[in-house]
DNA sequence: AAAAAAC
């Protein structure tokens, strides 16, 4: 065991302020992590920082407490309570994580006289209009909400000397990046920014640098690396035996509660439906529901009062739930950065933590791109369901044991293809999976071929096309190696 | 292919 980690930065050790200190003392928390101990000497100088760090590694502290820091020393009008203009803006593209990025700014900035609010959308703007009128020092907010109070004149932010952006490569992507832009064309030019992310892309690297004056850039492991406390693993399943899949890895490991990751609100909601109709405690979060819902859903999870929650990718960042045991991917993400995000959900804080990525042929190119990202091969994994294969489980109509998963809603030929009708679905979209053994290259599982260290590196001389391959190609033939019958 | 973020 790595028990014997060399003398660690205490935080009663950093040069903060009491109340600051106490806030930390009093939340448990004693060593800093590699990230904090980075970044809060660098921030606590005023320079503008890029800093990546694993999932799960306490990058909300390591801005917010040097950034209290900084508004304490440089306190202008703490005396007169009358102007409390914002001083600090803190931007996250999620609500859940605006709340909980707040709630801890709040619990750091307890013991000083520094003032936060939070606003986002979904929720009465009133209350928020009423904190903002009142005066705040440092905003959290979602882009879409803060704009509205920007443009209904709630809010000036020509003070503003600190922006945060957490969670920056997706703040800095095509979605936000317009609202972003109008944004931050309301701050002064002459501002500290920092932003902060578990995952970099070069090209968001860029991007990012045009925002940033002369930045110190902190990494702390490579970007885009996940937390070596995560067991990962890649099962082979099919579209139809997915459900199953999650229910075996369940019981089979002991877990009681999970995540599952989907990439679509409709997708969401119906597995969600359909695990609760097999047995399991589950909700859904995504963004089709209210606020409210969304909240309760959480709130539900984090209580134990049910054990799995299927969301979209509105959970996929930040959330911060202590003793999520698993991680399920139900779909591939579409974003490999998405993948590091979704698994950083668990195994927080060097806590251990399961991940689980269901892989159907279809996903062999979204599989290429997460090896590309964390620069390994992934071993796919077959994933032995006990009994036969769900498609024979249908032919022979008398089997129960295979099918009871499904039993609820087999008789219900409508709603199975309102659930994208596999049957038909999986034979248009799954050509490349062979029904019959054919060439050797699909008889034996997949195994990392030993030079090509690159996805996209030369065709090797195993390929069996007098062309050679291309990288999705090879791809799928590992995925689809995996379903060959009988394997 | 989708999700997120304002009403």
């Amino acid at each position: 065991m790595t028990q014997t980690v060399p003398e660690l930065p205490r935080y009663a050790d950093l040069n903060l302020a009491e109340p600051l200190k106490r806030a930390v003392a009093e939340m448990g928390y004693e060593t800093l992590t590699p990230i904090q101990a980075q970044a809060i000497p660098v921030v606590l100088a005023g320079r503008d920082v890029m800093g990546a760090a694993q999932t799960g590694t306490g990058k909300t502290a390591a801005f917010s407490l040097p950034l209290l820091q900084r508004l304490l020393k440089h306190e202008n009008a703490s005396t007169s309570p009358a102007r409390h203009p914002v001083r600090a803006l803190v931007l996250l593209p999620t609500r859940e994580l605006a709340d909980q990025v707040a709630q801890q700014i709040k619990q750091y900035a307890k013991y000083t006289q520094l003032r936060s609010a939070v606003v986002f959308g979904g929720m009465d703007m009133k209350p928020q209009t009423a904190e903002l009128k009142k005066g705040v020092e440092v905003l959290v907010a979602t882009p879409g909400r803060l704009l509205d109070h920007i443009e209904a004149k709630n809010v000036v932010l020509n003070q503003v000397e600190y922006v945060v952006l957490d969670e920056a490569d997706r703040m800095l992507d095509i979605g936000f990046l317009p609202d972003l832009q109008r944004i931050l064309s309301y701050l002064p030019k002459q501002r500290t920014t920092l932003l902060f992310s578990a995952t970099f892309s070069p090209e968001i690297k860029r991007l990012a640098n045009s925002y940033l004056q002369d930045p110190v850039l902190i990494e702390v492991a490579r970007p885009n690396e996940t937390a070596s406390t995560v067991e990962q693993h890649f099962y082979a399943v099919s579209d139809e035996d997915k459900r199953r899949a999650i229910h075996q890895v369940l019981q089979q490991r002991g877990l009681r509660q999970a995540f599952i990751f989907v990439n679509s609100k409709l997708g969401c909601a119906r597995l969600a439906r359909s695990l609760e109709r097999e047995g399991l405690k589950t909700t859904a979060l995504h963004g089709d529901k209210s606020q409210d819902e969304r909240l309760k859903a959480l709130n539900a999870f984090k209580a134990g009062e049910v054990d799995l929650l299927v969301a979209t990718d509105v959970a996929a960042r930040g959330l911060d739930i202590k003793d999520v045991p698993a991680v399920f991917n139900f779909d591939v993400p579409f974003n490999a950065e998405d993948y590091v995000h979704r698994i950083g959900r668990t195994g927080r804080a060097g806590a251990s933590g399961l991940a689980v990525t269901l892989v159907s042929p279809s996903d062999a190119r979204l599989i290429a791109d997460i090896e590309k990202l964390l620069k390994r091969k992934i071993e796919l994994e077959r994933l032995d369901l006990g009994g036969a294969p769900d498609r024979e489980a249908r032919r022979s109509s008398a089997d129960a044991p295979e099918r009871s998963l499904r039993s609820a809603r087999e008789p219900r030929q409508a709603e199975r293809s309102e659930d994208g009708g596999f049957e038909r679905s999986s034979a248009r979209r799954r050509p490349i999976a062979p029904r019959a053994p054919v060439d050797p290259f699909f008889s034996k599982p997949y195994e990392p071929p030993a030079a090509a260290a690159e996805p996209a590196a030369s065709a090797g001389p195993s390929a069996p096309a007098a062309a050679g391959p291309s990288a999705p190609q090879r791809a799928r033939r590992k995925v689809a190696a995996l379903f060959k019958p009988g394997g």
